[in-house]
DNA sequence: CAGTTGGCTGACCAATTGGTTATCATCCTG
DNA sequence: CAGGATGATAACCAATTGGTCAGCCAACTG
């Protein structure tokens, strides 16, 4: 019933207002009027084709999370290839897969776990092959490790503005943090062990209670 | 005897009532009468002791705001519960700060703003000292640190999900992956330059075109 | 050609929203 | 006790929201 071409543009013009809208002000914040306005179609047609304002935003959550795992011939999630391909594309799928993350949808909730496991079993053959330093709590490391490469997605705005850079998601400015995020990946910030040492005093202080 | 806040002056229920909706679900997510309910008043008297809904969040924006620059807020003062209402209050604070930044409040960018100039100078006096690594580009460094440390507020809940603890804001989740952030800024992630060198390489076929 | 189908719409609906106003109940203070 | 301030509310309002419905219209299909 919809695997028409003729019903799939407006479907997918619905999609993409959006996506577009959801990503910049957040699902709750934007009406299916807005929406339809964007697309150039009534409100009633957005519920015509996608049941309710709900059933749109889990179509646009799935739209995204396939260009996230799919790329062309990909299979799963075996590296963080598909994150970083996520991070170089367009910018209103960026913002709306930011969103979704921090908005706690369950479909993101499933992504994300797919993807700290890809991640740990990822940096554990790294660890292996010798490219990687070991962790003492390696879930925990690659839990942050996807964290923070997501981080920009949810702070892009200011990050880009105390970079100079107009547009939070201009390419340059992504591939400058980009370069001080491998950087720090990379050596570290600190050159010797004073913040894990104050780390241990606070556990121990508290554990002391 | 109303409840446990029951000696608290309804503007500061009010506002606290504030900090937790919008902390959780987004000022636009929330209504007035939601603010007003759990504050135990009508929501008239929301409108009559701030004027309007934006009045409202700019009061909460600026609260927390005094709380993170450590000042002696106006109300916590008054607030004669001490320390315990101020741990109490500790996780709706956070939470509240993380959609601040993430919607781009004007307060909130001037915060973060602050913040990154405040980690630059003391990152560059941390080399100076010699306990802090050199870096290429000191300020993408310092807003990469700040963004980083205030990722776990934007995606804290999938952290704690991750990491098998049920409160995304419990002391012990963030004291555990605290201690994964710490391992990373210390050591680092890689052990060799190989992820420096592969952004070299996109830079350089980036410029190429 | 008649008829059915499905994309598409305007008009409508009940509920909710932020905001206003008139009013009431205190509590000081003169 | 009079009489403002101040705190608080119920009733109301216009606008907007997500969602429904009957029906238009173009394109297939018999």
């Amino acid at each position: 019933m919809r695997s028409d071409k003729g019903d799939l543009k407006a479907r997918a013009r619905i999609r993409n207002a959006a996506l577009e809208l959801f990503g910049a002000e957040g699902a709750t914040g934007v009406s299916l009027r807005a929406v339809a306005a964007r697309a150039g179609v009534s409100h009633a047609l957005v519920l015509h084709h996608f049941g309710s304002k709900e059933g749109l935003r889990k179509e646009c959550d799935a739209y995204v999370i396939s260009l996230v795992r799919g790329g062309p011939g990909v299979e799963a999630l075996e590296d963080t290839a598909g994150l970083a391909a996520m991070l170089e594309a367009a910018g209103p799928v960026r913002r709306y897969l930011g969103r979704a993350f921090m908005d706690g949808t369950p479909e993101a909730a499933a992504l994300y776990d797919e993807i700290v496991e890809a991640t740990e079993r990822w940096l554990e053959q790294g660890v292996a092959e010798g490219w990687a330093r070991p962790s003492q709590d390696p879930r925990a490391r690659a839990a942050i490790y996807v964290t923070w490469l997501l981080a920009p997605l949810a702070f892009g705005e200011h990050l880009s503005r105390v970079l100079g850079v107009p547009d939070p998601h201009d390419m340059d400015a992504t591939l400058r943090h980009s370069r001080a995020g491998i950087e720090i990946f990379t050596g570290g910030v600190f050159a010797d062990d004073r913040a894990l040492t104050a780390w241990e005093a606070v556990r121990k202080e508290r554990r002391a209670r």
